[in-house]
Order: structure tokens, then sequence, then C-alpha cells
RNA sequence: CGGCGUGUGGCUCAGUUUGGUAGAGCGCGUCGUUCGGGACGACGAGGCCGCAGGUUCGAAUCCUGUCACGCCGACCA
């Protein structure tokens, strides 16, 4: 391919409204277009990148017995009824209707498509286990898309279902994916990604993993023990805390704290220390307006996915007015309005004396004590663990957080879905049952953008050549002068006859720094300088991407040299690849 | 859905306060000189100033509405 006839545009000054650098070098290398909100279109470039990453999934997907199927992306929304999920999820789901007036969903994962496929095909236990995967463009409403292509609305998925007969043998098959989905990041370049426990979310189903890629710019906070192997996603991390020291205890006191509506002001007012206050914050049950109260102790902060969990249904922040049985800023356990529903936090637990919220305009109590003054006293865990933290798996206080990029996911689903959709096989003994399931999902277009995040430099993306748009970037500086053409032309017709994917750029009248940058922008990680000044000393320039290689090559060698570093860079990510 | 912000050639932006013939740089085209990290000169093409109303002799500029995009928050299998 000659880089004069490639579609797209390279540009020298930094878009305006991109914030990471990933997305601004991905539109200053002409990757993508942004078409909507959420909405991009892959020029050819981000498409040879996607295809190459879609290529290793297929390998690895069809290497666990995984078969490849196609779901549709408009679907009827009679099948979402059936799961129930037409209802339960949010405007995520976009819904619409035909021609003839019936409603119809645009599919945003397809656990219900897969059901569907297989539910008459699967009657016998002698089916079974297998997994049906499609490499496909989902649809999602998000709320806000943001960061280019890391987060949109529409993109494209590799979305893995899989059908077992026992917990044990979906067990045996999820750690089969966990390594298939190991081998996928180390052969795309990226052996740092960490797995994580998480929250299941409404996909519903109990065990999941998410593949997480650390980097400032993500948008899970993950944490992280310094002294294990624990990791979990900061929504589902238990948050263990023993307050000790704390257990002196004072008459319960109620003081008047005026315009005090923070825990700051309180603990400032009374002199007192924000580790023995009592915080609240309010939220509101989307079914019916009940409040809801979550009291952690000063310093910490709620929970919002494990409050949820614990509630059992959706809750919203609170907006809390004069008419209500709360007082905002001044809300507390005790005494507190019996319409609310509250839920102490385990950071609250063995405090002897607590300064909280009087449930009364412009007072507060100090020396609460919640055995003593509540009838019962409950506590859960519903507070964001903290930097420092202890950590649940080995008990020591190395918990450290950091940013992370979910990449992919692995969820055990259980019988939600076939229990739901009536889906029974037949097993051994005559009896029916439903299978247990589980789902398996890579973002493509958002791991493609990762991977860019996490390689790059001041000047474009440093692509693994495992999923490089190209292996080879032949710069012909010169293509005026005839020497140098057909020395660079020889050179790319060698490399396209070996199989080697190279970009070739000939253009005339095109100035070195120019397309120095041109070759920056594009990744690719080998690049060859065919230019008069290094034929006069009948060489030519090898340099990687990374600029860990830099040599003059005699021109006779060039190609052999050339077809050994590409074989050298795969065998170096190939390296990391864990065998199956 | 709340808060803030921005819409002016393909891109980055000025011009809006104080209404008076639409600008610069980059990019694009032609010609020439250049040629190892986004060269220079000359000439040229390209914009109903997001859209719709209103005020005015006159609106990119003032007013109203609306749409789009971005950021923060909420939400997120």
């Amino acid at each position: 391919m000659k880089l004069a006839n490639l579609i797209g545009s390279r540009f020298k000054e930094r878009p305006a409204d991109c914030v990471i650098d990933s997305h601004a070098l991905m539109v200053r290398g002409g990757y993508m277009k942004n078409v909507g909100n959420g909405i991009y279109t892959e020029f050819p470039v981000l498409k040879r990148i996607t295809a190459k990453i879609e290529a290793i999934i297929r390998q690895e997907m069809d290497a666990i017995d995984g078969q490849e199927v196609l779901f549709p992306v408009v679907l009827p929304a009679d099948l979402w009824d059936e799961s129930g999920r037409y209802e339960s999820v949010g405007n995520e789901l976009l819904r619409f209707t035909d021609r003839n007036h019936s409603r119809m969903v645009l599919a945003m994962t397809h656990e219900e498509a897969a059901v569907h496929l297989v539910r008459e095909y699967a009657q016998s236990y002698t089916k079974y286990p297998f997994m049906i995967y499609q490499i496909q463009r989902k649809f999602r409403d998000e709320a806000r898309p943001r960061a280019g292509m890391i987060r949109v609305r529409e993109f494209t998925m590799k979305d893995a279902y899989s059908f077992h007969t026992s917990q044990a043998d979906l067990e045996k098959y999820y750690d089969k994916c966990y390594h298939a989905y190991n081998r996928i990041f180390q052969r795309a370049g990226i052996p740092e990604v960490v797995t994580v426990a998480s929250d299941s979310g409404m996909m519903g189903g109990s065990i999941s993993h998410e593949y997480m890629l650390l980097t400032p710019v993500g948008e899970d906070s993950i944490v992280l023990c310094k002294e294990c192997d624990y990791r979990a996603n900061m929504e589902a991390a238990e948050n263990k805390l023993v307050n000790e020291g704390k257990d002196s205890t004072q008459d319960l006191q109620c003081i008047e704290t005026p315009d005090c509506k923070t825990i700051e002001d309180v603990c400032r007012f009374l002199n007192s220390d924000v580790e023995t206050s009592c915080k609240a914050v309010v939220y509101q049950k989307n079914s019916d307006d009940t409040f809801v109260v979550a009291f952690v102790r000063g310093d910490y902060e709620v929970n919002e996915t494990k409050l949820r969990n614990l509630v059992g249904e959706e809750i919203h922040p609170a907006e809390i007015t004069e008419e209500d049985c709360l007082v905002a800023g001044y809300i507390g356990p005790y005494q507190i309005a019996e319409e609310a529903e509250y839920y102490l936090d385990i950071t609250l637990k063995g405090i002897g004396s607590l300064v909280a919220g009087a449930n009364k305009e412009g007072f507060h109590y100090t020396g609460l004590n919640l055995e003593r003054d509540l009838e019962k006293a409950e506590y859960a865990d519903i507070s964001k663990i903290k930097e420092g933290g202890i950590c649940p798996c080995c008990g020591k206080k190395a918990i450290t957080i950091k940013r992370g990029i979910e990449v992919g996911n692995i969820f055990q689903l259980g019988t939600k879905y076939t229990k739901t959709m009536n889906m029974q096989y037949t097993d051994e003994n005559g009896n029916l049952q439903h299978p247990i399931m589980g789902c398996y999902g890579i973002g493509v277009g958002r791991l493609a953008a990762s991977i860019c995040e996490v390689y790059h430099d001041d000047f474009g993306p440093v692509w693994p050549i495992s999923i490089a748009p190209w292996e080879v970037h032949i710069c012909c500086l010169r293509a005026d002068d005839a020497e140098t053409k057909a020395v660079a032309d020889k050179l790319y017709q060698e490399c396209m006859q070996a199989g080697i994917e190279v970009i070739y750029d000939d253009r005339e009248g095109v100035r070195p720094g120019a397309m120095f940058s041109d070759a920056d922008l594009l990744g690719v990680p080998v690049r060859v300088v065919v230019s008069p000044r290094n034929l006069k000393e009948s060489c030519v320039e090898v340099v990687t991407r990374d600029k860990e290689i830099k040599e003059m090559v005699p021109v006779a060698e060039a190609f052999g040299f050339i077809k050994e570093l590409k074989e050298k860079l795969y065998a170096k990510i190939n390296e990391s690849v864990e065998t199956i």
C-alpha cells in the first residue's frame, strides 16, 4: 500500500475536543472520524488494527471450542420481555418501533438472542457443554460518551455465551476462558492487563472478573494489595476497618451547631476528630422515592454499588426539600424519621462516642454510642475502601488504588436467562434442568484505543507489531531522485512478495520532517528510511518505532534484515504469551 | 437528567464587550526555490459566522427560542 493513496488525512494540531492523548493522536493520525455523539467511523488505518485484534480473538475463541455465530443488531422487544430486561434495563437500551408499531430494541448485549438461538437445539444433556460467540456491533445509549473510542455508544464487541449442565463444568470452562483472555491480551501486546473481581450489576450471576489495563485516564478505580494478589474493582471491593482506641464513651448530648452543614464544619466547630463523626449520605429508591440513608464514618465515602446491592433495588441521590422528613445537613441515626430506611457502615462500628446529626435544624449529638443508644445497631459494608486500607484477603494494611480501563470481562451468569426464557434440557435421569450460562465480552475498539493510550509518545502511537496497521513503513526521502526511488521501490516489492505488510511513502515533494511525522502518527513498528544521504554509504536506515533499534544496514542486506527484525518483534511478544 | 462551556472555510482560533463590506495561521490547488523532524515566495480556491425567529437603516456581534458538541456530575451489562 502506498501512503499517497491512504484515505484519511493526518494533521499537526491537536483537536480541541480531545481530552486524552490516544483520542487526539487517533484523530490526528486519520484513524477515525466523529459522526455524532459517541459515534465514530473507522478509517482504513484503524480498521486494519481492529481487524487484527478480531483475528487474534477469533483464534483464541476457536481454540477453546467456541463457534462463531452472528446475531441481529435489531431484536424484537418480545425477546427482551422474556428475560424481563425490556423493563429492568435503563435508557442504555434503545427502544423504538418499526412501521407496524412493533416494539424493537437495538441489542446492547445478546444473552436473550443466545438463549433464543440454542434452546431448541440443546434439549439433551448430550449437547453440552458448548460456547457460541460473535464479533459484532453493539449500541448502548450511554448517558455520557467520552474519551474518543474508550466510551462510545456504538462499538464492536466480541461477546461469547457458554452453556453447561453443572456449576462445576461452568467453572472449568470459565477458567479456560480466563486463560484464553490472558492470551488475547498478551498477543495484542499488553501482557500487563490484570484481572479484578467485579460487581456483576444488571447481568445477574455471582462470580465475575474484569480485565483492566491500568492507566491514569481509566474510568474505573482498581483496588490492589501490595502484599498479596488481591485485586478488585472499587465497586466490588470489601472495606475492612477496625476502629481501635476509639471506644471511650461519653454522655449523649444535643448541642447547637449553627450553620454546620458538612462534616468538616461540624468537626471544626466542635473541635472533634472527623474519625469519630458520622456522615449521612441520602438516596431515594427509584421505585417509590423512599429515603435510604447511608451512615459512614466522616472520612469515608459511600460505595453506591454495595449500597444498591444491599437495598436490593435501584437508588439515586436524594433531593431533600423542607417538607421532607429529613433535615438536610443535620441527619443522624439517633431519632431518625421512621419513614426513612437507614444503614450503618462498618466504619462506625466500635466507636464509643460519635458526633452525628440530631435530625433537628442546627443541632448535632455528641457522645452518641450506636450500641447503647439505638434499639438495634447492625452494620453493613457500604463504604469505599481507602488507600492504605486493610486487604480483605491477607489482612495487611497494604491497599493501593489505581485507575484502569476495562477491556474485557467474564461472568458466571447462572440460570438467570435460561430460567426466565424457559430453556431446558433432559438430563441423564430424564429430569428437566435449566442449563447454566457464562458470558464473556471484549470491546474491540476500546482495546485498540487503550493500547494507544498506554503505548504512545508525543508524536504518535507505538503499536505492538501484532496489531499494528502495517509491519513495515518505508520512507523514501527524495522520491524525485531516481537512484533513491529505485532502491526504495525494490525494497517495497521484496516486502510485498514476502507477504510482509508494508506501507510505502514515496510521495514526491514531501519534506522529511512531514514524512517522519506521518510515520510517527501511523506508529508502524519497523521504519526503513531510504535517502540519498544513506545511499552515499550504500545503506538504508532501519529504526523501530520505540527507538530501541536503530541501524544503518547495507542496501544488499536490507531486506533480510527487515524480515529478521519483524520476526524478532513477533517473537518478543510471543515470549509473554502463556501456553494453553 | 443537573451544572459549566463552545458553535466563525477541512483543522486551530481571532473578531462579539462598544452592531457598520468576514479575518489569521495551518491545510488544499498551480508555479518556482528548497529537501533528515511538519520549509519559503508568488498567485489562487474555499465561509448565509449551528439553526429559527425578533430588535435595527444595518446583526457573526444585541434579544428569544432551538439544535449540536465538549467538560464536570448522575448513570453505566
